[in-house]
DNA sequence: ACAATCTGTGCAAAAACCTGCAAAAACTGC
DNA sequence: GCAGTTTTTGCAGGTTTTTGCACAGATTGT
């Protein structure tokens, strides 16, 4: 890795993750201590972020105004996002569907990895743009406003024609009765055609939506492989999914 | 290996993977690293690409991760974009590159205008995501990191199969003798099958590249209808587009 | 206060770079 | 066609940059 790309994905994460940690971003880049060290010197007096005793911090985060625009129980999403991030091995292809816990996803990849991602969703196209290692193919067709993702028969034909390893959907309801469920007409066909295509599936959602029921059904439990959720694996609420012979993470 | 031949080699290769290892180049091409570096910094005196220590970085790097950075001649641009809004009318279909020149087009826009975009250029989509009356059709394949747009032949297929209103291109290099010119081999087809499908070309430029070439040729004067700069319409420099039977905003 | 962690400095090895040079190739004018 | 010139390329050398390591001093949290 060059070292000015190694500095720009160093600028890269403060302004997504406000803070970095000198210990961690050496072993994600895999260069020693020192060398980030002396990255985030030269990256501040450039102005490009704030330099602080074990890592470093974005401007952002010392302007008064700190724009509250959370995403949405974002913590849990990010323990989400680094377990799922972990089940990508080097050469993969990957498909992904939108949301915001597949933009965290895109976010908590780690710089080394070297892989193709399949997606519709602009957020997390935006995302894996970023990455220097990542190739992207783009699922184009009519995008649908609300879910920023491209949905119609040209998405559903394209996306048949890819049989990737593994494919990660953000799911809005889970119930060990009922399945996946959602409540949007195109996006549950664009998730059908997903899971179909696809290897393993992977589904990734916050605890709470862990019993919930929407209008439209997606698949069963038997269709998915993993679900990744905040909580540890040996939670109970996640007990009735494992009995279905679904990995919990 | 010819030098150009091989210069172009490299150009296309930033363009695709935003990053060369002057190592690797020179063992793909086998010749020796100085050479490679000789070419690297020809090129980067061209502004083809930005050489670091150990290789080359594409331009496309930097403004992502450096957003602060300001677009080159912004101001020219908006001026252009302002007049460019000006042509799309209710109801239209209109089909658009990438480039910095097309983002501003799409802020430009007025909110209520109700159209279709159609593009495979992602910062281009996500301004026209943004526009509450805008429908959006993105134009899916592989994507260029440098160009940010999807380019092969899928996106090629599926731009023929339109017939837009207008198509808005945002121009490297036109002259009056030689036509547009650039030097992306995959940027040339999108915009060659873009100009042939759509019943109206539009090409957007700063005056500085009125009269320059690139290696690749993209198409004649002939084929296209309307030329945006930021000059008022009776620049001299203009008169030779005007000869030719373009329509000059 | 103390242990753990982080920091700065100096140093050495590896990698990349630059300069000058000469051989080979391509071009030029005759 | 051919001698002279220019361009291109690889190589040898010496220089600079980059990086990891060691060690001593500073900072932090308990």
């Amino acid at each position: 890795m060059l070292k000015k790309e190694r500095q720009a994905y160093i600028v890269h994460q403060v302004n997504l993750h406000n803070k970095v940690l000198s210990a961690s971003l050496s072993s994600e880049i895999d260069v020693s201590e020192d060398t980030i060290r002396r990255d985030l010197q030269e990256l501040a007096e450039e102005g490009k972020l704030i330099k602080v005793h074990g890592g470093a911090l974005s401007h952002a985060l010392h302007d008064i105004t700190y724009p509250s625009k959370k995403v949405y129980a974002q913590d849990s999403k990010k323990i989400i996002a680094a377990k799922a991030a972990k089940l990508i091995k080097d050469g993969m292809f990957v498909l992904t569907g939108g949301g915001t816990t597949i933009v965290e996803l895109a976010r908590a990849l780690p710089v080394q990895l070297s892989a193709t991602f399949i997606s519709g969703s602009i957020p997390a196209i935006v995302e894996y743009m970023h990455h220097p290692n990542i190739e992207v193919i783009v699922i184009g067709d009519k995008l649908s406003k609300n879910s920023r993702i491209t949905v119609g028969a040209d998405a559903l034909a394209r996306i048949k024609s890819f049989k990737p390893d593994l494919c990660f959907l953000g799911i809005n309801a889970i119930d060990p009765e009922h399945g996946i469920t959602d409540n949007d007409w195109d996006v549950v066909h664009l998730k059908q055609a997903m899971i179909n295509a696809s290897q393993k599936t992977v589904c990734l959602t916050i605890s709470e939506k862990l019993k919930s029921i929407q209008p439209i059904h997606v698949c069963d439990l038997g269709q998915i492989d993993i679900l990744v959720t905040e909580l540890s694996a040996d939670d109970p609420l996640l007990q009735p999914y494992k009995n279905a012979g679904i990995a919990v993470l």
